[in-house]
Order: structure tokens, then C-alpha cells, then sequence
DNA sequence: GCCGTTTTCGGCCCGACTGTTTTCAGTCG
């Protein structure tokens, strides 16, 4: 048990719950733990109940609850609950538009008590017939159920690293000398995943023993001497290549793709008279080899530079390669700043000065502490007194814990594209980061109007998380993200490349849009929390892809020359 | 279920939107 998992047997309370129209606040308790425990830096099976009980948040039923599965890897008030409930009724809760009241009728009135009931039903017409339910939302249902089969076995890429890197560490317990590299598309940094490919160089044959073994393996789809396939549970697939060190780079190669850049590189090379493959590029004439130990040799051979992974897309990489012009990608350490953050005096975490001692920490110079404005009740927005008062106690904190501070909002861009607080108030800040967050259901040219509009307010300086969308869970709003990244370069604002990685929002391919039209790029993290800076892991893969250099993102200038291009201070 | 207390009970962020209604329930964020 570690710590994700603990947290989804208290999440599953939390559903279940709610399902059974339990006591809203007590729901909430559960599912506010379990995000404590899958954000925290600790691991909860080490820490006791007293220690426990010292965290905000947890007393003492849920320190004893989270005890009890630590200790025995269940608990018994989960089991018993799941005994009331078929356990596949909690994917129903996955669906868009369908909540846990609906789920409650669904399995009363009509039995469904899966997804596979559920598909059936709405397809029966049968939906309907509930009181309460309509045509509409029966279409609604068979929508939402097409748009989980697009995503299914799709993985976000942080929970994705979190699964191989768990299992290349089993493996290394196995073979301590052995080297493995999670290779495909985590390696590339997409934002989404499908299987897990590990490569493993010097290790016996025995080692896919021990990798088919794995607990979560739910299912052995092959088992050979130096290929082995598994599905586990939670729906990933992950192989496992054996190969010889002289044929390491070559594999890495082969498997990292992706097939477009792999099908253009083995035209390079038969165009030169090699062929490449998993074990090494080879002399057509002769079949000697001519490298395979590393990647950069292969690609040297080819007469091209080394290619990061997150370029390889057959995107342009070759031809830049070859005439040496790659970029020099951003990197963790090019960031000086983060630009978007929540604290305690709206849905954040924690306080002013413990998110300005934890950008210290991770060596940032400035950090933007931009709250909720009114419009997000729900997350008690601050309205323009409390923004205000907010930024006086944020500039009284300024210096203080070794980062600079800058007081700022996160302002709604309200249904017609007016901001949620007045200019006065935006005029009176350090940063205004303006997004929407309500109000989805636009035709695409209203709500391109409605973005360009906020895009005026003089005093937006970057635009949030531009296209609303929620990796896995719901596409975007419509929007002409062309029209809007124009309207940017026109207004002087900059665009966020917001890092939660269910967000990732710019994607690579408009990060990459927006940096040849010339429009300043951020990266931020949103952070909830102070374990939360560290997102920008996700949004730094994102920038990647978008061939993005530090000179393209805002946030790696210094704090004074960063202020100056701040679009308040540029003109 | 947590928290804080004028300490064992009462409060706990709620508004917009949708689809179903004819005054509201459910979902989302």
C-alpha cells in the first residue's frame, strides 16, 4: 500500500457515500483525506495515528481508518460498503453528467450496476422512462459513454511515470545491475499514454520471471526469453524488451519512436545504405554493424545530432537535426518564476508565506500568488475589497522568505468576455491572469469573441489555461485558438501553459502555434498546494514538444527584466 | 467526519447551468 493507494479506498468511501445521499459534510471529510494523502510528501504507512492526527484535516476516525488499511491493506467500513454496492457501479461516477443521485436511481429503478448496463439501457430507450430523465439526457449518457471509450486504457502521463517507475524499481530489486529505461510515448512526454515500454539491458532471461510476477499483473499476455507483455490492473499494458548492451541505443531508438519519426529515420538510412532496427543500424553491403550501443551514434551515422525524445514526431526534427539547428529545449533549471498559484484565502492549500518558503525551496527567484476572483463562489472568490486587502498582506510578505512575491488574480472572463473584477481593482495588482471557468455551452464564434474581448482589458497580462480542457474527462470549449493567439500578439498579453497534468492546456501543438506567431509563452504550475510546484514537471515536457527554448517563456527572465515585459509595464 | 469552542454541538465556500420541470433536482467546478 503507498500512498495513491490509500487514497483511493477513502476516495471510494467518499463515493459511496455519496451514492447512499449520506451527510454532504462527512462525504467531503473523506474526499478532502483523500487528496491529503495522495498530495502528501510523506508516506502514510510510516507515519502513526498521532502523527497523523497532526495533519489539518484528519482526526480521529479517519487517522484510525487510514491505520487500518495501512496496516492491513483494507478497510473494513470500505468492504462493507462496496458489500451494499456492486463495485463496478463507482465507473458510472466517471461519466460527465452523471453524478452519484443519478447512479442511486439508475441501480433503483432500472438495476444498472455497470457500464455495461448502462450503455444497454440508454441504447433501450429505457433511460426515459425514469422520472426525471428525459430524452435529453439519455443522448446525453450515450454521449458521455463514447467519449470514455475514446479514452479508454489512456493514461495522464504523471500517473503513467508513477506506474513504470514502481515497476522498473521491483525490477531493479531483482537484477541491482541491470539498466532499464521507460521508453514510448512517456519518454516522448505525451500528454496521454497507452502502454508502458521498458527497456532492460543486462539482465538474465530470469528477469521476465519475475516481471510476469508482479502483483498488479492481472493478466500474462506473453512470456518469452526477451519480450514479455502484461495488462494490469487499472487498465495499463506494459512490455517489457530484454536486449544486449551493444544493441541498447538502438532499442531505446526503436521503441521510444514515434512511427512517424521511426518510419522517416529508416528512409534515411536505407537512403544511405544502412538498415536500422531494434538491434542496431546496419551496412546493407556486408551486414556489419555500424552503431547500436548508444542513440546518439545511430544518429551521428545518419549524419544528424542527437534528437530529444519529445521531438521526435517527424515534426521538422530530421531536417533541424541534420543542419544542427535543434532547439536547445527549456529545462527545470531555465525557470526562475512561477505565475500562478492559490493559497488559503481562496481553494488553495496553504498559506502566503508557506507557498512563498516552498518556491525558495525549489530554488525560484518570483512567484505569483493569483487567488480566485468572486465569480468562482464555489472556491470563495475574492471580490475586489478582499483582492485587494489579499494583495497588501502578499506585498508585506514580499522578500521575506527569499522569493519575491507578486500580488495577482486569477480573474474569470465572465460569459461575455468582461472580467469579474473591476478595472480599478486589476489596474491595482501585480499580474492578472484572466480564464474561464463557467459557461462552456458557447457556440465556437461566441466564445472566440468572448476570449479576444478579455484579451483587451489592458490589464490582462496572460491568458489561463486557454481552452478549458480536462485530459481524459472533456475536450475543450470550442474555441479558434488561431484567432485567439492573434488576438495576444495584437494585445501584447502572454499565454499560459498551465502544468496540472489533466490540463497540460496549451497543448504542444498550440504552445508550438503561439511561439511562431511570436506570442510570449508562461508556465505555470496552478498550484493548490505546495507539493503542487512541482507540476511544472508535466507543463516542462509540454513546452518541450512545442520546441519551445527559454528564451520563448517569459518566466525564465530575471524578476526585474521579467516586470518590464509584463504587458502592464511593456508599453 | 473535522473543527473549535462562549468545549460535546453546530457549522462546514455556493452559484451557474441543464434538463426536467411549472418550482426544482442534479451536476459541475
Amino acid at each position: 500500500m503507498d500512498n495513491h493507494a490509500i487514497a483511493r479506498v477513502l476516495g471510494e468511501i467518499a463515493d459511496i457515500l455519496e451514492i447512499k445521499g449520506e451527510n454532504p459534510f462527512k462525504i467531503r471529510a473523506y474526499r478532502n483525506a483523500s487528496d491529503i494523502v495522495s498530495n502528501h510528501p510523506h508516506d502514510f504507512m510510516r507515519l502513526d495515528a498521532d502523527e497523523l492526527r497532526g495533519i489539518p484535516g484528519i482526526g480521529k476516525d479517519l487517522a484510525a481508518k487510514i491505520r487500518e488499511i495501512a496496516d492491513t491493506g483494507a478497510s473494513r467500513f470500505h468492504q462493507e460498503l462496496l458489500a451494499e454496492f456492486p463495485p463496478t457501479i463507482l465507473d458510472l461516477m466517471n461519466l460527465q453528467g452523471v453524478g452519484p443521485k443519478t447512479v442511486a436511481t439508475l441501480y433503483r429503478d432500472l438495476g444498472i450496476k455497470s457500464i455495461d448496463d448502462l450503455e444497454a439501457a440508454a441504447k433501450g430507450g429505457r433511460i426515459r422512462s425514469i422520472k426525471g430523465m428525459g430524452a435529453k439526457k439519455e443522448s446525453l449518457i450515450l454521449k458521455a459513454l463514447e467519449e470514455r471509450r475514446q479514452h479508454a486504457g489512456r493514461h495522464l502521463m504523471s500517473e503513467t511515470e508513477g506506474v513504470a517507475a514502481a515497476y522498473i524499481d521491483y525490477l531493479k530489486q531483482a537484477a541491482p545491475a541491470a539498466d532499464f529505461v521507460a521508453v514510448g510515448s512517456l519518454r516522448r512526454g505525451c500528454e496521454t499514454c497507452g502502454d508502458i515500454d521498458i527497456v532492460a539491458t543486462g539482465a538474465e532471461p530470469s528477469l521476465m520471471d519475475v516481471f510476469v510476477e508482479y502483483p498488479a499483473v492481472e493478466r500474462i499476455l506473453g512470456h518469452g526469453d526477451t519480450k514479455s507483455s502484461v495488462r494490469l490492473r487499472d487498465d495499463y499494458q506494459v512490455d517489457l524488451r530484454l536486449v544486449a548492451p551493444e544493441s541498447r541505443g538502438a532499442a531505446m531508438q526503436y521503441f521510444t519512436g514515434s512511427k512517424a519519426h521511426n518510419i522517416a529515420l529508416r528512409d534515411r538510412a536505407i537512403g544511405r545504405g544502412f538498415k536500422l532496427n531494434e538491434y542496431g543500424l546496419f551496412a546493407v553491403e556486408g551486414g556489419q554493424k555500424v552503431a547500436g550501443e548508444t542513440e546518439a551514434e545511430i544518429y551521428e551515422a545518419l549524419g544528424l545530432a542527437w534528437i530529444p525524445p519529445e521531438l521526435r514526431e517527424d515534426r521538422g526534427e530530421l531536417a533541424a537535426a541534420e543542419a544542427h539547428t535543434l532547439p536547445r529545449l527549456i529545462e527545470r533549471r531555465d525557470l526562475r518564476g512561477d505565475l500562478h498559484s492559490h493559497t488559503t484565502e481562496t481553494d488553495g492549500k496553504d498559506t502566503i508565506e508557506a507557498m512563498a518558503r516552498a518556491a525558495a525551496a525549489r530554488g525560484l527567484e518570483y512567484l505569483a500568488i493569483t487567488d480566485h476572483s468572486k465569480a468562482l463562489a464555489m472556491a470563495n472568490g475574492l471580490d475586489e475589497a478582499r483582492a485587494l486587502a489579499h494583495a497588501e498582506r502578499i506585498r508585506a510578505a514580499d522578500g521575506k522568505f527569499g522569493v519575491r512575491l507578486l500580488a495577482g488574480i486569477e480573474c474569470d472572463i465572465l460569459a461575455d468576455g468582461s472580467l469579474d473584477l473591476s478595472d480599478d481593482c486589476l489596474a491595482a495588482l501585480d499580474i492578472v491572469v484572466a480564464s474561464v471557468h463557467s459557461a462552456f455551452q458557447m457556440e465556437r464564434d461566441e466564445m472566440t469573441a468572448r476570449v479576444i474581448r478579455a484579451l483587451s482589458n489592458p490589464h490582462v497580462d496572460i491568458l489561463g489555461h486557454p481552452t478549458g480542457r480536462m485530459l481524459l474527462r472533456r475536450s475543450g470549449y470550442p474555441l479558434d485558438v488561431d484567432a485567439v493567439v492573434d488576438a495576444a500578439k495584437r494585445y501584447g498579453a502572454a499565454i499560459e501553459i498551465n502544468s496540472q497534468a489533466y490540463r497540460l492546456d496549451l497543448s504542444d501543438v498550440h504552445a508550438r502555434l503561439a511561439l511562431e506567431r511570436g506570442v510570449p509563452l508562461v508556465l505555470s504550475t496552478d498550484a493548490h498546494s505546495t507539493a503542487a510546484l512541482d507540476v511544472v514537471q508535466w507543463g516542462l515536457r509540454m513546452a518541450r514538444r512545442a520546441w519551445l527554448q527559454p528564451a520563448d517563456v517569459l518566466n525564465t527572465l530575471p524578476f526585474d527584466d521579467f516586470r518590464s515585459r509584463l504587458r502592464r509595464h511593456s508599453r
